[in-house]
DNA sequence: TAGATTGTTAATCGATTAACAATC
DNA sequence: TAGATTGTTAATCGATTAACAATC
């Protein structure tokens, strides 16, 4: 009952990959459906933002708990509370941002992270011209100082927003420096030992994914 | 045989939803791939850069034709035009960019589209200061034309890169404007007609997710 | 009470994986 | 021939959906 999680529920089992990416998605909506005054949602709503069917989403959240009331919906700050207490995402983990370019900027300004409770704790860029520079609450550093940085910020996780010339030397010395996740928003395939996790992305991968449905 | 595609294995059927999900997501990376001159890929390799399961790969593919040699692998242009003929996505939709903010630039000036054989037609910002201005191969215009540029261009897909703010009213008179899909980058929800869909994206949505993974 | 919406069941469908013969 | 990798089968697991009683 009640909004607690037992240590099984949350703690014992990884969540199934499906599972967990529907979760962000529901947290992703939550968070915005909060900032814009919300206090309730049903899983209609959530449903025609998230494109996941009704049921579907209230299965998921009943493998967790009972969140909702019956006759009214979900209260969004419990949800919210609910859902980042299954993933345990809490803030815990220092992100290194590197490209000071559009991209770059793009991200290092937006609320998202913060949102969800990473912090960006540095911004690298390899333009002597733009360290220095303040984008957003952060000041570019240059990337020659990204070694010490990795250690004395305790960054594990990095995201690259660079020209693809300079991925791959970028990666290798981040992996060198005992980055183990990076997120590569660059137009580039990158090589990396076993034991390092990259994820490739660009701001419209799911564009031409989605445009297949959307457009028949 | 070969790599032709009767009207049946392409025409008919929609696709699941996971499987243009992974086509889409073969077809980034075989894009990459063949940029950095690689002629030849296995669903080994395939496999590492899209965290998708080698045999999972192979099974999608094969539904389709018998795209690879066995003992070598799969021709990466080969695969490139068979993928793009299966998800039927081959240049003929018009995009019209809101937002020439970082992000709106980001996107400009990304080959991504244009790999994907989508073209972006127009870019726009309700900045005076910023209209003229060149970025990538676009010239910022005024929204107040917005109306006239998606009968005159002939816009189906509108792409929003604009403050939180400026997304509803902007949403509502594209809506009255024709426009019946829209990705939307802002953070908001936005409220449209039913026969109109929004695909809410953010630069990291995906990272939340991901993280719970990678950092287990 | 009446209306709405959750939580849950049951049944179906598609995704995933291991294994291996076919063949380059 | 030897090694590598596809194409395909079979078996399992998770996702999806409709339906509806429980209950706010």
């Amino acid at each position: 009952m009640g909004t607690e999680l037992s240590e099984e529920e949350r703690g014992g089992e990884r969540l199934a990959l499906g599972v967990a990416a529907r979760l962000s998605r529901y947290l992703q909506v939550l968070t915005q459906a909060r900032k814009m005054g919300k206090e309730t949602i049903s899983s209609q709503e959530l449903s025609e933002y998230t494109h996941v069917n009704p049921t579907q989403i209230r299965r998921d959240l009943s493998g967790f708990g009972r969140f909702g009331k019956r006759g009214v919906g979900y209260n969004v700050d419990g949800l919210v509370t609910a859902i980042r207490d299954i993933l345990r995402t809490a803030g815990q983990h220092n992100i290194g941002l590197f490209g000071a370019g559009n991209l770059g900027k793009a991200i290092a300004s937006s609320d998202m992270f913060a949102d969800h409770g990473f912090r960006v704790v540095a911004l690298f860029d390899s333009d002597p011209a733009k360290v220095g520079e303040k984008v957003g609450p952060h000041e570019v550093r240059h990337a020659d100082s990204l070694e010490r940085a990795v250690v004395e910020d305790e960054i594990v996780v990095a995201v690259l927003a660079v020209p693809a010339a300079a991925a791959q030397p970028l990666a290798d010395r981040l992996v060198d420096a005992g980055v183990r996740i990076i997120f590569n928003y660059s137009e580039t395939l990158l090589q990396v030992p076993p034991e390092v996790t990259v994820h490739t992305s660009s701001p419209a991968v799911d564009l031409l994914y989605a445009l297949y449905f959307y457009l028949t």
